[in-house]
DNA sequence: GTCTAAGATTGGCATAGACCAATTTGGTTT
DNA sequence: AAACCAAATTGGTCTATGCCAATCTTAGAC
């Protein structure tokens, strides 16, 4: 198999990276090119895919620099605020309001088209950093309010507190897909990225749908975690890889 | 917010794209160059997003076309070989053997690195189309023979069929990763596109780690499907979206 | 008819460079 | 010391172009 030029010096950004502390910066894209007797281009394709990998940060006018390792997304009906522990997680309501049902959102929540729904619109944060953004859709028989969100940030306490609705299951169909400019404005990262796209639908204990939420991850900074069946203690847990 | 140029023709060709069939082919990179009034370089990098996103394939010599929806994986705690129902699937034994574990098989397996263990190695695919690469790493002690993989192609079967072995229980974890060169060939794939990478821990009633196993899944091809509880009969199923 | 070889077509890879935008730096002014 | 401004630095985008590799087409030989 061919092996195109740029990536060997991908290769060789690796193994700097690899014995580097997450922060240290390199040198600059024109160094780079010299270095390696090569094109900007080249060495720019090079820096792309480990940026893209969640391996490197770039900032225009600053430089590129070794990036932190990706956070885990632990997500096993718990809700975002959940997820992720004792990390300072926040998450900031962008949009709040009813619309009428376009046909996927009618399809999934088994509604007919055009019925009212609520549309929940959110962006999740650690610390300063955003991390996700979610557009959830509810029934309109089931909206809440900003106020009834803003007390924990977790709508499924909201649906809890406020309609004697518990969640208690939930399918997940993860994907890829790449920025747009909306969404790469909003997570702090650049057109055409890879993302992790994942499109949850809930339901209740009678089968009901209750939730419809797409939300969308930066791939560079996050895993998503889906656990199946319960894990009996006493057993060796698996270290990290 | 800026927009590139190319992001501007990348949304012209997708409006093309929906309103198209599957095969359609495209006008070649030098007359949309010539089309748009702009560069190739320009061209190329609109229809590389939308060859990551997987709604072109390119042929070096043959042209560009409009490509096949994406497929849906469902993947709960089922084998491959159940996952996509009645599609033509096949599975490809292509490595075979022991090794000694290193630190992170170690780790996740609950073993001692330099442990010996099983190493599958498949490539999975549906029609003539390969779809995933697998490797799959035992504990020494629950291998399995090649025969056994080939009766039904499933390793959940041979693992209960030989070993009295029932997983239970399972933790994915889902990113997002670029394809290298040997992935690229593998999957039928180019280098750098965007891949899906799903990491399982499975164990079994006793909450020993019985297989951990890394896949590789095309990420214009494949959505991974994880459901948490089971649904109710009688409600109204969700429709596609 | 079938096979083969040459040429044309098309996408793949790489180069070199121009200009823009964000940031930092360092000197000047207040 | 603080505020400000201009220059240098660095990554971002786009152009124009050349050659390579895979594929298809066509003409010719048998």
């Amino acid at each position: 198999m061919r092996v195109p030029k740029y990536y060997t010096y991908k290769l060789r950004l690796l193994s700097f990276i690899d014995g580097a502390a997450a922060g240290t910066m390199l040198p600059t894209e024109r160094e780079l090119a010299e270095e390696f007797g090569t094109s900007r281009t080249t060495v720019r394709q090079a820096l792309a895919e480990l940026v893209a990998e969640g391996r490197l940060d770039r900032v225009q006018g600053r430089g590129t620099f070794v990036a932190a390792p990706k956070l885990v997304h632990v997500r096993q009906l718990t809700s975002f605020s959940e997820d992720l522990g004792d990390r300072d997680t926040r998450s900031e309501l962008i949009g709040l309001g009813d619309e009428p049902a376009d046909a996927a959102t009618a399809g999934h929540l088994g509604l007919e088209p055009g019925a009212t729904v609520q549309r929940i619109e959110r962006v999740r944060r650690v610390g300063d950093e955003p991390l996700a953004h979610e557009t959830a859709r509810l029934p309109g028989a089931l909206a809440v309010t900003a106020d009834e969100l803003a007390v924990t940030g977790s709508l499924y306490r909201a649906l809890r507190d406020r309609h004697g609705v518990s969640i208690c299951g939930a399918d997940d169909e993860v994907e890829t897909a790449l920025a747009t400019p909306d969404e790469a404005r909003l997570l702090g990262t650049e057109v055409g990225q890879p993302l992790l796209v994942v499109h949850r639908t809930a339901w209740d204990a009678s089968g009901r749908t209750v939730e419809w939420t797409r939300s969308v991850f930066r791939g560079d900074r996050f895993r998503f975690q889906a656990r199946v069946g319960s894990r009996p203690a006493g057993d060796r847990a698996p270290a990290a890889g």
